[in-house]
DNA sequence: GGAAAACATTTTAGGCTTAAAATAATTTGG
DNA sequence: CCAAATTATTTTAAGCCTAAAATGTTTTCC
């Protein structure tokens, strides 16, 4: 049964509106449940990944943004993509150079920039991870409907959306 | 239109079930959407605790947890209830002592245990940073409806059970 | 043209995180 | 009882991650 004060806003004893302290318990349990799944699905697949390949989830992710881009990505790029900050891309195309999965040149228009791209190496054991991690995520998901994942997919678009726009209010 | 295979496994010439390399890019663009939901509400989240009350996430998920134990939790316990290793919480729970928000005993049973609860200053930093919080999350979430907010709260139940029983598939 | 602003990246300092090994305490089964 | 197994925690080594400052490059705009 609903409390006394159900309502968004209040008119007090002298008909102003006046703001009530207003319960958001149920978007914290969302959010609660949100970070739950996506904690115990990423460990899963950092278990995997490490185990089956012994490679680590921001390395896999890092090669799977580059096997979209043929051509390559600048960090910002990959930055911008991954939702990471610079500094950590440097570090983890640092390592992937390193072990031979990355090809990193220097722009011939612009010198700032950096331009990665997946070695035949790298691409080779990507697609050989990548079919394999696809068979992961569909265990992971496997109890759910097709009419359970679009509806997810439609209601976590709109998240998103929500979430980018209160970012956006934030830092204009 | 679906593809000529639209089945989940195939007879071949000889009536034998033959698997079929399945498609699962559905899936995965759900975990790519889900992640990318809960990576950017996590940095806005982490990014406001910082300006705000100079504290990380993970200082101030474990005061939460603590909050809601008023006589204190074991390491093992915090360290299952917020899906992070024994040794992380070893770590956090010695700054958060240092610094004065919590208070750390060994258990007179059993002295192995260590069991550890806020301070009263820990409290009262914990309840003034989780009252603004809240507010940052229904924020965050306020494009969604009670209905979608139910929605999601009952495919994310099925999503972290289906999750839960691959993973024990894994490791039984 | 050249100073100032903007941009891409790297560096730095500090904290978070994990898996695995080590330590210490308790429980179990002969 | 006591050796072996189990349990709770800490330590270790390595990697991930961020924000902020620093570096080098290009663009803007007077």
């Amino acid at each position: 049964m609903p409390a006394v004060s159900d309502c968004k806003d209040m008119l007090d004893s002298e008909t102003k509106a006046v703001e009530t302290p207003e319960d958001h318990a149920e978007e914290l349990r969302l959010w609660l449940r949100l970070l739950t799944c996506t904690t115990l699905i990423e460990g899963e697949v950092r278990g995997r990944l490490r185990q089956r390949f012994d490679v680590t989830l921001p390395r896999f992710d890092l090669m799977a943004q580059l096997d979209k881009a043929p051509d390559g990505m600048t960090l910002s790029d990959v930055s911008k993509r991954m939702m990471v900050s610079n500094g950590n891309v440097t570090g983890l195309v640092e390592r992937l150079v390193e072990s031979g999965h990355l090809d990193r040149r220097t722009s011939e228009t612009d010198r700032r920039v950096q331009v990665i791209r997946l070695t035949k190496l790298g691409r080779a054991e990507f697609r050989r991870m990548a079919s394999e991690h696809e068979t992961w995520i569909a265990d992971l998901f496997a109890d759910l409907t097709p009419k359970d994942v679009r509806e997810l997919m439609r209601l976590l678009a709109k998240t998103k959306a929500s979430a980018q726009k209160s970012a956006a209010r934030r830092k204009p």
